[in-house]
DNA sequence: ATGAAAGCGCTAACAT
DNA sequence: ATGTTAGCGCTTTCAT
């Protein structure tokens, strides 16, 4: 098990200098291609692979990268590090993805991984959630992704969250809705921000007013969209429609809504934010802006690479596009406005 | 960057030789007291961390461990991930998680990382969905997971297939149904086979004849369960009850009953495996046999790092246990035999 | 209890 | 174009 064919085994072989076999190895030109010839035989016959771990020892670099995640189970986090984990072997590096549960764990394992030299360069998701962005590692490039760098020098990855917002209230207003229900992520969060500042904008544009009693912050799970709407329907408001920042917690509000006796779509409609797996297969299918993260994971693994590789390379700030999948949560309620929206919004957003 | 205080910096510090610094860093106990105090004030002081990646160099271990699976956004894969990386650390190693979509894949990933030492041992997730069970490394460790090894010497950890199969079905037979389909999932997966035993035996018990047309292989999806469901109702048997071999499958066949103007569980119980985020959120509340999924990876993780730690450590196959979660999608046909079941399984199983 | 020497398998820098 | 010499930062002998 231990008996593994060495660069010195393979010189001896081809009768030439461990260096020179290091240089085949490693693609250097200046290299005779007969010998080149000789020492790629002897490669082959004795079935030699280069030992990573020697190697990263005297390049002092590890060619493996970290991705922190709060866990690795929600499926946001899971598609977009299956994204970064197929790029960076691409690029010849391996991932090592951790999850941080809280601030604490994270700081201490993302210290281990950096000064331990095990790691070249880290992903973080969802930086804000909670203090762990004031323990990134200052010692290897950091890219932020689903959050944009507040002070901190580091490049990032996040959806286009105003504009996804922006879309669905519009598609919700161009039904006819006036009286929207929101149903927030946690507020201390980036995106939650974003998306709700998206949907004032769109309001605003639309000259609907504002009301405080339509809003409820949410921490993304499935329970907190059935409360949500629940505590909002004690309000005298009528809603006649729900946005839900995101596919779990509009699959708790139309649990609520089914139970309290509403129909969905046709008294109150939903829309959410990710196109989960089987939003397509609630009951109603849901509405929902799909967002690609699985190109958020690919884009955030390209950038962190770019910057180890080219290290004059400037910050970059990426925001991924989303699209719009109408389905059959959402309805008109008085004549819409116009339908040609939906087209526009998918073409729009389909490169 | 590259200035990291080493251990000789240490030893300078210390007025010690760099072994002895070693030894307090690796706790050995022949080291005076006193020279330890002196030693470990400097390692404080110089805010010295081991270079994992030399350390690795010397002792020819790299400490980490890869999980092979087909995907990492399955959560079931997911949740495995997350308990095994979870054990991992804990006993001091890293877990470098990745997906190979095919065999092909699979086969240069696995060796790969094996023959360039970047790991000690495996956790392979499913190895007979496809060939990738012929490509699994002779020269390390391995964990199957989700699977028992046919010929193959090594570890594994699965679920009791059999036995939750026969629970799930003995809840419906004892609900008083006899008329009973059950949608697989890919028959050259193991657990599939196992489940279908399952089903077999309590069928068995309880004198049901066997009727193949109440039989559908499907592939895990959503909509395998709604084609295979379809196809089964086109049959002249009278279906009362579904077993789906997944929850992902029972979905698409509630929304297939409920579309083809079926009520569940009225007329048509169904009741699916592994209690999946959202279970009981759908309509119906799913009844679903949850398996503890990161119990499972921590197990593997385990059972791979005893494989590692003591190589006298004999093989072992563990069967982690299921518990059936009872919600409304299963329901009574004709008086119940009896109810107390449910309560019986539960406490057998959560141990 | 401590230190000195050697080497893990490779790459980098300098020869030639 | 190729070989030689030094390490990378640590652990492992083997002395003392």
């Amino acid at each position: 098990m231990r008996s593994s064919v060495t660069l010195r085994d393979v010189a001896r072989e081809a009768g030439v200098s461990h260096q020179t076999v290091s240089r085949v190895i490693n693609g250097s030109t200046h290299v005779d291609p007969e010998t080149r010839k000789r020492v790629q035989e002897a490669v082959d016959s004795l079935g030699y692979k280069p030992n990573q771990i020697a190697r990263s020892m005297a390049q002092g670099r590890s060619h493996t990268l970290a991705c922190l995640s709060p866990n690795l189970t929600d499926f946001t986090f899971a598609a977009i590090i299956e994204g970064a984990e197929q790029t960076a072997r691409q690029h010849g590096y391996f991932l090592l993805s951790s999850s941080a549960h809280d601030a604490e764990t994270f700081a201490s394992l993302a210290e281990e991984l950096v000064i331990s030299r095990r790691i070249e360069g880290m992903l973080v998701m969802n930086p804000y959630i909670d203090d762990r962005y004031r323990y990134l590692p200052s010692q290897c490039p950091v890219v932020m992704v689903g959050a944009h760098p507040r002070k901190e020098a580091c490049n990032s990855v996040s959806l286009d969250d105003e504009g996804a917002a922006v879309t669905a209230t519009r598609h919700l207003i161009n039904l006819g809705h006036r009286s929207i229900a929101i149903i927030t992520g946690p507020l201390v969060e980036d995106c939650s921000q974003d998306r709700l500042q998206g949907c004032r904008m769109a309001f605003q544009t639309a000259n609907i007013p504002w009301d405080d009693r339509l809003l409820y912050e949410g921490d993304w799970s499935a329970s907190s969209g059935y409360d949500g709407i629940l505590k909002i329907l004690e309000s005298p408001v009528k809603v006649t429609a729900v946005l839900a920042q995101n596919d779990r917690m509009a699959i708790g509000v139309m649990r609520a809504l089914r139970e309290a006796g509403y129909r969905v779509p046709e008294d109150i409609s939903v829309i959410g934010f990710d196109d989960m797996p089987l939003a397509s297969y609630f009951d109603p299918p849901l509405t929902t802006m799909r967002q690609d993260l699985e190109a958020i994971g690919r884009e955030a693994a390209r950038l962190l690479i770019d910057t180890l590789e080219s290290p004059t390379a400037g910050l970059e700030h990426v925001r991924m596009p989303t699209q719009l999948i109408v389905r059959a949560s959402t309805h008109k309620t008085e004549p819409a406005i116009q339908e040609e929206e939906v087209i526009v919004q998918l073409s729009a957003n389909s490169k």
